[in-house]
DNA sequence: CAGTGGTCTAGACCACGCG
DNA sequence: GCGTGGTCTAGACCACTGT
């Protein structure tokens, strides 16, 4: 038998799909839908948080819920390029950058394949579009390998797609996507639910001449708006993603 | 200031990182548990559905809470390699093919490049560890280049990885990846719950030579044991994933 | 201010696993 | 049957957005 609050889900699903409901408008407020439904409003919730994490409701709180305007803003290109972050053509792509020393731990030394406590220099990037944010990332160099000069202001836009494109022709590129819920600190930063998916993708870049680890990134992006890309011939030709 | 649930989840979490609570451990009843920390028994399972999206614990119902034994179990492999899926060395693999007559409608015909109504041939497969549903992967052919034959029984594992495999020279291989919470459909299929991410693979092979679409493939693997990895340089030397 | 979603409570009842 | 998690209720109160 289906819970009452799948049952919900199901009915607006269906709604939205067959375009009953368009991107953009608003559902009825909670209360009136459970009302609708004649459950509480902790169902009707339910119902709603399993819409929001299949991305095709937004909530925002204080105004209501949302169809999605379904745009899949940023493709992520696999394979090592040089800008390896895309977003819509006319939209401004801005990216902060904060530089901090550490020694390596964890899962870091095996990363990056050094003994722990090397010094590391680290890059935690958090890319924005139009004010919203759009991505995360920590990169992780060897300390010897890093940039001499912090750059402060050198186009961002470079900055931030791949430090690996210092090292455009002998770079072995090992990229490992991954599925999972943000930790509740990444959902604050890149301001989601703690109910969407987001793509992890560890990004690991050797030297192929000495074998040696220059660069270990952590990529974290919202599942709704980000997708990730890769192509055995790297000619990529803005492939459309629908729904 | 973080909720009462946000503050519950952080320290089970730390308890859990911190090998306090060990894989395999049963957590206390959630009713204990909510006396413990003095909040409702909602209260505390939406504390506990945080972890879960997590993957750090494993609710069985009737049982109870479990710290989650993390084993990423399968890989998959990018690049339109003859096998694109790997689990654990010593564990059986099987898989289920069901095979159909369709033809090309939505967002299918754009990713085939083919006309609305062009006759394909699905294959939904579903591969199996021990009886652990693994993977969901619809497979779609244009039907003239369809196995003209349709296998019952001829070596399932070859059969589950890669129809792509059948064009190995020149083929060259699009996969798009994206993370999303389950369809409530995937999640009972995948036996998994609809709070558990997935990684969504769409991969389109097409001919180098004539451009033509010779495969599309749309995988869902389940986030909490599933990895993809993609390398530009094909060797790939079983790498560790740790947490 | 009124209206919205976000959090939380203190229960009730159902479904599953196991002895 | 008993203990477990799963679903649901009918409220209360807080936080955010707009006017």
């Amino acid at each position: 038998m289906p819970s009452r609050r799948h049952a919900i889900a199901s009915d607006l699903r269906d709604r939205i799909t067959t375009g009953q409901l368009k991107p953009g408008d608003r559902l009825p407020s909670e209360t009136q839908l459970a009302d609708q439904y004649k459950v509480s409003t902790a169902t009707l919730r339910s119902a709603l948080a399993a819409l929001q994490g299949e991305g095709l409701i937004e909530k925002l709180h204080g105004k209501g819920n949302f169809v999605r305007r379904s745009l899949r803003r940023i493709t992520y290109i696999g394979g090592g390029h040089a800008r390896d972050l895309r977003s819509a053509p006319d939209t401004a792509l801005h990216i902060t950058v904060r530089t901090t020393k550490i020694r390596a731990h964890g899962h870091l030394t095996s990363l990056l394949r050094v003994s722990a406590g090397s010094p590391l220099t680290e890059f935690l990037c958090l890319s924005y579009e139009a004010e919203t944010p759009h991505s995360l990332a920590r990169i992780y160099i060897p300390h010897d390998l890093a940039p001499a000069a912090t750059p402060n202001n050198p186009r961002p836009q470079e900055a931030s797609a791949s430090f690996a494109a210092l090292h455009p022709d002998s770079a072995e590129v090992r990229e490992t996507v991954n599925a999972r819920l943000p930790t509740p600190q990444e959902a604050s930063t890149l301001r989601i639910s703690t109910a969407l998916a987001v793509l992890a993708i560890t990004r690991v870049t050797a030297d192929e001449a000495t074998g040696r680890v220059v660069e270990a990134a952590l990529l974290v992006l919202p599942g709704d708006r980000a997708d990730a890309v890769f192509t055995t011939n790297h000619t990529i030709d803005e492939g459309q993603t629908e729904r």
